[in-house]
DNA sequence: ATGAAAGCGCTAACAA
DNA sequence: TTGTTAGCGCTTTCAT
């Protein structure tokens, strides 16, 4: 029966062959005769040995490690994405070593080091922003380092998001052309590019056609805070309230339309409309029907995989910034428009 | 500036100490002179040196890497327990290395198998059942295992829980005591210990009191699947259809709810309540407003660390079976009953 | 308190 | 194809 942690070397003994055969056997890509695999193999199998996987990972100077950081996991965005990218990267090879941050960037320098301590290949930053001299330190660690989710100013980091600005183009090019025209807008936290670029792509395009945001409230990406904006927004009279909220994210999207339905006894979409960004999960289940734009998630997480996986295993590779267009989800929560065409799933 | 993969060779060098030194001011609890630990602490902070844990891992014997197995990040419970766990884990000085598990058995063996390799101090496996072999496995590995959500028959691991069959009790005594009539329930997957114990409380309770279960549908944790088992249930004439329904989890009441609602034209509570478990985020939402059992995850989150981390670093411990009592809490969806006193949060 | 030396379990270069 | 050997970067005796 399998005892304690067996090593190469018993099962090497127990086979009557060198220490270095059995690890032939257990290395992909590695020669030995049959009659060696047979011995090996037997011997392996009825000791339960399986290499050790640190041990290999110090010598080849490869851990399969991958390391995640990650931030808010109540915004069913992340779960999702997590279990997309774990399941992915199971099936090549690697595995995920999660961190929790906060934003706080001291936060984020210790977990980055972290990682670093633990010899990873590569890193996921999922929604948080890192400096520049901590991407440095990556690099100079010779550590990959994908964004996702989360644009950025240099060239010489790779990213995945959604095209948020294009995004926020279609929603306002939408509630334009069903004629909306008391626009108002509820933004994430301000530091995080997809707030900025989801607001820029619709502001540009609300300004383009001569139309000026209504008003304008704070989520911070977090429920209560939306709940709290789109209070603030709606405790005036009816005329100087919004026909339509444009949310930064389907997460704080789903606070407001509860907070309009509940608190303030309004009705969507017929008092009021509202519009969301991701599409979670939740933005489709009937009680909400969430009009968003769809984030596709799953293909978000596999090119952030090749880009990773590409910087990993060649060195030539160069810093890949990718932006995925998502379409515009038209559901329930907003007004019906005749003869208007949109991307519809 | 720093280097790529800096050694606590090169850092003896630079302080001129040996590297034995070295090792000495980053262990903690090693000895050595106030000059030394200054030397070699300009060094390191020059040269930018942070010990490789993985080698301290081979050496030690100690990854201070836990193994998390996890299967549904869909259902709300598990990120929010994944975000705590992780967190609580960092604090003290572990990290979370995650696999992702299907239920089907083939998979769980080779993902344990994973995790040993990579010489996790220990494992928790959360919402999944491990077979008694993988558990004897992981003895036999000398890694410490708890399972999450999951109990089992073997005194033999350790597993945390909430008191499901209590949980279950408190449900049918509520519905009881409101006067309800016909009730039914909505299981989750069979095989899993949650689902058994909550039903076989609620059974029990229910049976005492000389009431039948009025049906019983299929949801196997899974929304679409509760839909369809609600849609049946209520494919009936008036007085065939439940007054209330028992859901398995909130993850799937949610689904049950929206089902009555948006496709049976229902409303909850008047013409139909609903009870879940769980009492997951979207519970507390107003769109659903859901009456549950508070399984309390942040003290279960607690007990399995502090019960992981004692097995792990003392060799005396035994075992833990632990339960934790969660309360029921009576929101909207189910009818309020006057002159009887549940507990409330 | 400190340095030298012995490994942890493995892969890979080198001989044979 | 195989065994021998040299490390990977570190902690931990063991002398000093």
């Amino acid at each position: 029966m399998s005892n304690i942690r067996v090593t190469s070397q018993q099962v090497a003994q127990k086979a009557g062959v060198s220490q270095s055969a059995v690890s032939r056997v257990f290395t992909p890509g590695a020669s030995a005769s049959m009659k060696t695999i047979e011995k090996v193999q037997k011997a392996a199998a009825e000791l339960g040995y399986r290499p050790n996987s640190l041990a290999r990972a110090m010598v080849s100077g490869k851990s399969r490690i991958i390391g995640l950081v990650v931030a808010y996991l109540n915004n069913q965005f992340y779960p999702e994405a997590l279990e997309n990218l774990s399941k992915k990267l199971q099936e090549r090879g690697y595995h995920v070593l999660v961190f929790m941050a906060s934003n706080s960037s001291e936060n984020i320098d210790t977990v980055v080091e972290e990682i670093l301590d633990y010899q990873v290949d590569g890193i996921i930053a999922a929604s948080v922003s890192l400096s520049p001299e901590l991407s440095n330190k990556c690099r100079a660690a010779g550590v990959p380092l994908v964004l996702f989710n989360r644009a950025h100013d240099s060239p010489k980091m790779s990213a995945v998001t959604s095209d948020n600005y294009a995004g926020g183009q279609k929603v306002a090019k939408y509630l334009i052309s069903a004629g909306y025209e008391r626009i108002s807008y509820i933004a994430g936290w301000e530091e995080a590019s997809t707030q900025r670029d989801r607001e820029a792509g619709f502001m540009d395009t609300l300004n383009a056609s001569g139309i000026n945001l209504f008003s304008r409230g704070f989520g911070k990406f977090e429920m209560e805070e939306s709940s709290k904006a789109t209070l603030e927004m709606f405790s005036k009279p009816k005329e100087l309230r919004p026909e339509v909220v444009f949310v930064a994210n389907d997460h704080m999207a789903l606070a407001v339309m509860d907070t309009l339905r509940y608190e303030l006894g309004l009705k969507v979409p017929e008092d009021v409309s509202v519009v969301g960004y991701d599409d979670v999960p939740a933005a489709a289940w009937p009680s909400y029907d969430l009009t968003t734009v769809r984030q596709c998630s799953g293909q978000m997480v596999n090119i952030t995989i090749d880009i990773l996986l590409e910087e990993i295993e060649s060195d030539t590779s160069q810093p890949r910034i990718v932006k995925i267009d998502g379409p515009l989800i038209i559901r329930g929560s907003t007004r019906k428009v005749k003869g208007v065409e949109y991307e519809r799933i």
